[in-house]
DNA sequence: TTGAGAATGAGATTTATTCTCAGAATTAAC
DNA sequence: GTTAATTCTGAGAATAAATCTCATTCTCAA
């Protein structure tokens, strides 16, 4: 259980936002799981529970956890936007099947060791890696 | 002058399709420059010589470099898709300022072995990489 | 408790991309 | 050159993710 709700309540306040109940709600689903998702797909995990949380509300609250450093768009699939964690997450970079969509995540410390040296000599500040490849996976190549 | 013509023209004798007018403008459009692009930027240079080109051609068109292995696609920028070149260009990664949208390519097969090496530890074959970091230019952190 | 501002749900809107379909173009065989 | 089988095409309709509108409700500091 990480403190997720004081991160985003503390960025809230600094930016004189108010903590709703929407806004909890879709947190703590967001934090229930530790899988990439969508919209959709938090959206249906919600409204189990919930009958209450918008469409609308979701897409805008999204922003604001990106805002405050707690998740971050990841990989676009099937015409979707996903979202995954960073808060309480390790960095990782993802090896994506392109037959069966199997996601494999990967560490890789040296990876940014290397674009943060190549940053440094343009003068680039990196704020947020995005390093993957899309592939086939091991089951998909037997076949 | 390369001979994507021949590249494409070979792709699609092999899928039994056809070297159509519409197709080779397109695709000597699409290699009249060597920047990143767009459908709408695309259609936009096309529709400058040739009024007869419709954009569902375009969007038809572009699956079919990919799998030629002419073009790929690469960023997404303000909700669009936009593509670059494979042939003729070589491997690179980007740095993208979020502060002014600028695109600093760089390449490194520094990056491309560990990658594979990593591939290889997961028995994944890698066809394509993604590799890239958010932040900020030079310029942007100056102002 | 109250008031000012922020946030909400519902549904309309936008817009990139895909789909449909009737007519046109391509290609290989004759 | 004609033909025929098939593929392609443009135009516009359709789809759907994401954004926007707006009247109403909520939040929270005072
Ligand atoms: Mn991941
Ligand atoms: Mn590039
Ligand atoms: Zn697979
Ligand atoms: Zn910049």
């Amino acid at each position: 259980m990480g403190n997720e709700n004081l991160v985003f309540e503390k960025y809230l306040v600094s930016k004189g936002l108010k903590l709703t109940k929407p806004r909890k709600i879709i947190l703590n689903t967001v934090f229930a799981t530790h899988e990439h998702f969508n919209v959709d797909e938090l959206y249906d995990q919600i409204r189990k529970k919930h009958k209450d949380v918008s469409r609308a509300t979701i897409y805008r609250t999204i922003p604001l956890l990106v805002e405050a450093g707690l998740i971050k768009q990841s990989l676009r699939c099937l015409a979707k936007d996903h979202y995954e964690h960073t808060y309480g997450h390790n960095r990782h970079l993802h090896l994506i099947c392109e037959k069966c969509g199997k996601i494999i995540e990967v560490e890789s410390k040296e990876t940014e060791n290397i674009l943060n040296k190549l940053a440094k000599k343009h003068n680039f500040n990196i704020k947020e890696f995005n390093i993957g490849a899309k592939g086939i996976c091991n089951k998909c190549r037997k076949k």
